[in-house]
DNA sequence: TGGTGATCATAC
DNA sequence: GTATGATCACCA
């Protein structure tokens, strides 16, 4: 079996997290020949794709979850020395047009949550990249509470995008959920629907995760 | 100093 | 541009 094949099941996918915890960054960087950046300023999607590649992840960028035989999606959560979640995380893209009728459950915010293998990381900024260590990862899903919530500040978004208020919609919006911009730059656009119903050029944005939700769901748990 | 708004790399 | 992976950088 090579060694980053896919896992096939669940119990297998949890085997090799456990295998992870503990390891240094560089560590996991030198097996597959991999350098590490002295910051990931110019990297910031580096930690998240090193772990994909140990993990067996059928990458990409497909609209899939990375685990897709297991319908399992892979977040790695950046640690505050205090282990705490130190930035939001990252959900999809916000869909400006086409989205009357969308409803909760076919959304990619509750698809793309439904099933998440959470990998802890530490990311204090005193700590070198390749010193910092992978922590205890655990597959979740949301509890109906959680559900509720998410729900309820999708559901929020969604009416004021169909609204054409997007332009009005800032990241201290929303209880557990947020919308921020998702884009290379701020000069990027997409379509969107405008205060006159009709099509508007605007920025792209994406549904992110506050800490105060990231952090409740570590809380659950041990971590190291 | 934490959160919001902005930004970076890469594949297609 | 859209999608993947996120963190940076600045200001309240």
């Amino acid at each position: 079996m090579p060694k980053f094949s896919k896992p096939e099941s669940e119990s297998e996918l949890e085997r090799r997290v456990i295998e992870l915890a503990g390891k240094k960054l560089s560590q996991l960087a030198n097996e597959i020949h991999w350098p590490v950046p002295e910051n990931l300023k110019h990297d910031k999607g580096w930690i998240g794709q090193l772990l994909e590649v140990h993990l067996g992840a059928s990458a990409g960028n497909l609209s899939e979850p990375d685990f897709q035989n297991l319908g399992i999606e892979l977040k790695t959560i950046p640690l505050t020395a205090k282990h705490k979640a130190k930035e939001t995380t990252y959900v999809c893209i916000v869909p400006l047009l086409d989205n009357i009728g969308l409803s909760w459950e076919n959304s990619c915010v509750c698809r793309k949550l439904s099933r998440v293998l959470w990998l802890p990381i530490e990311a204090a900024p005193e700590i070198p990249i390749g010193e910092r260590k992978v922590g205890r990862g655990f597959i979740w899903s949301p509890s109906e509470e959680q559900m509720d919530n998410l729900r309820n500040d999708w559901e929020e978004f969604m009416e004021l995008i169909s609204l054409g208020q997007v332009e009005s919609i800032t990241a201290h919006l929303g209880e557990f959920l947020q919308i921020r911009p998702k884009a290379a730059n701020a000069s990027v656009v997409t379509t969107g629907i405008g205060q006159d119903g009709m099509r508007k050029q605007t920025l792209p944005r994406g549904f992110y995760l506050r800490t105060s939700f990231t952090n409740q769901i570590l809380e659950s748990l041990s971590k190291f």
